[in-house]
RNA sequence: GGUCCCUUCGUCUAUCGGUUAGGACACAUGGUUUUCAUCCAUGAAAGAGGGGUUCGAUUCCCCUAGGGACCGCCA
């Protein structure tokens, strides 16, 4: 049994959307669960469209979910000479031909097809034709000569039996006017150079799988088993596409979304197994098998993802926890002091308690990093008198006790409340005002003490 | 329009002929927490419809309906 490999091969003309991410994550752990290897080929054979930043953006984005890839990249527009030798055999045999149609011509029986309502397929005009009749002034293309009568039965690991009848399948092209190579025979080519023993791809590939087996029939290649992946749809129930917002990995991580848990929400679209919803690295790969792989395409839900996202917040190690943190503070929001680095890193058990993302985790150690308390206006109207009044006498309390803890704070507070005849709220918020600038946060005890007495004296002390 | 695929709570899904159809997210209610959140408990919520096969169908088959993908000298 030769070893497994499989490839993600995605063309750099867009970013990479979440749907491709969940491919390559498919792939990579169907190959990792078999001990086998996984490629990542970057299809750039369309120039006009290829672009440098969405190959980056494809490698930074794997690399980012914890996809690693064998080698390098490989990339197919270096390849194109193998591609079109393979055109030039399959012409040579007698299984392609050139085809010398106008464009004009090709039109007119689109739009013929089209009036009748039928389907176009192109008429194998050329198929048969002496290339001595070949008009003057025409490059001609290739095309494959694909099989007209019968039936072709696809064995599909996820889906089971495809069968179609083979007449449905036009006489593809292979090699453009200008000599250059399609997607069909470049990838089938490609795939069968690298080895490829297993194709994991979206359901949107299953007609050109048709076409690209028949290419390694041609050519007396193995072809390798296939597997069709339903899609990704968007909430309204179509496919996912680059134009949808929120659909990039950059969406997510600007959002402070973890990759650990983006991972485990992608696994978990459209896979299952048994009734486990959390796996770790670890495990996905243990677990991961094409038999869990549902037929009918799932829709993105955001609020799982968020609750995934939380649930690795709130479980992960806090040290991974806390780089994640600064990482994600220093991409997408600011850099964060040393000084303040310490002061969260000792708070983040109870900062992270309120936390979907990492951004809420940000948000709630803006205390802890802005020395300089911001108070909204609206604010500033709950801070009246009797606001002040026992905000100063705070004040003289904690001047009073040598430690400044939990335990020598709470008499402290719950005698001013009473004395004052106030209830919590009374005390507890214009303090979190003072001290924060928000009326939201963490618990008021665990400010005071992630700030510390002369902190908390001086930030209390300014409002005076 | 043609070809192919799909159909269990709002969402992701479990069930591989016999279950009070289970779990998770979201939602609702209550409790804990001297705010918010967390946490805990409880609740509401599904087999698209119609035919078969069978002692028995969510499960197997057929039809209908609905949804989706593809139909490029893009990949």
């Amino acid at each position: 049994m030769k070893t497994v490999a499989t490839r993600f091969a995605p063309s750099p003309t867009g970013p990479l959307h979440i749907g491709g991410v969940r491919t390559a994550l498919f792939n990579w752990l169907y190959s990792k669960n078999k001990g086998g290897k996984f490629y990542l080929r970057i299809e750039d054979t369309d120039k006009e469209r290829s672009k440098d930043e969405f190959k980056t953006q494809i490698v930074n984005s794997l690399k980012w979910i914890g996809i690693n890839y064998e080698d390098s990249e490989y990339i197919q527009s270096t390849k194109i000479n193998d591609h079109i030798n393979v055109a030039g055999e399959l012409l040579k045999k007698g299984l392609a031909y050139k085809c010398y149609c106008s464009n004009d011509e090709i039109e007119e029986q689109k739009k013929r097809a089209k009036q009748k309502k039928i389907p176009y397929i192109y008429n194998r005009k050329w198929r048969d034709k002496s290339e001595t009749d070949a008009p003057k002034g025409i490059e001609p293309v290739i095309r494959f000569k694909s099989k007209v009568e019968g039936n072709s039965i696809l064995k599909d690991l996820v889906q089971g039996n495809i069968e179609i009848e083979n007449n449905t399948i036009e006489d593809f092209i292979i090699l453009r006017a200008d000599g250059s190579p399609t997607y069909n025979l470049s990838a089938s080519v490609d795939d069968h150079l690298m080895g490829m023993t297993h194709i994991i791809r979206g359901d949107d590939h299953k007609i050109n799988t048709f076409k690209q087996i028949q290419i390694y029939d041609a050519m007396n290649w193995k072809v390798p088993s296939f597997a069709h992946i339903p899609l990704i749809h968007t909430i309204d129930g179509k496919k996912l596409s680059k134009r949808d917002n929120a659909s990039t990995l950059d969406d997510y991580s600007k959002i402070g979304i973890m990759p650990n848990a983006l991972r485990n929400y992608l696994l978990r679209l459209g896979w299952s197994y048994k009734d486990k919803e959390i796996f770790d690295l670890k495990e996905s790969i243990k677990y991961f098998n094409l038999e869990g792989i549902g037929k009918s395409p799932s829709k993105l839900d955001i609020s799982r993802i968020y609750s995934m996202n939380e649930h690795y917040i709130k479980n992960i190690d806090e040290n991974d926890l806390f780089d994640f943190l600064i990482t994600y503070c220093e991409t997408f929001q600011e850099k964060i002091p040393d000084s303040a680095k310490k002061k969260i890193k000792n708070s983040l058990h109870f900062l992270k308690n309120k936390a979907k993302t990492l951004e809420d985790i940000y948000k709630n150690s803006m205390f802890l990093i802005n020395d300089k308390v911001q108070i909204k206006n609206e604010d500033k109207k709950l801070l009246d008198e009797k606001a002040i009044k026992i905000i100063n006498l705070f004040i003289d309390e904690i001047s009073k006790i040598p430690s400044f803890n939990r335990k020598d704070l709470e008499p402290i507070i719950n005698n001013l409340i009473k004395k004052n005849n106030m209830n919590f709220k009374g005390l507890g918020q214009p303090l979190r005002i003072c001290l924060t600038g928000s009326k939201f946060g963490p618990g008021i005890y665990d400010i005071l003490c992630s700030l510390g007495k002369d902190e908390v004296t001086k930030r209390l002390t300014q409002i005076r």
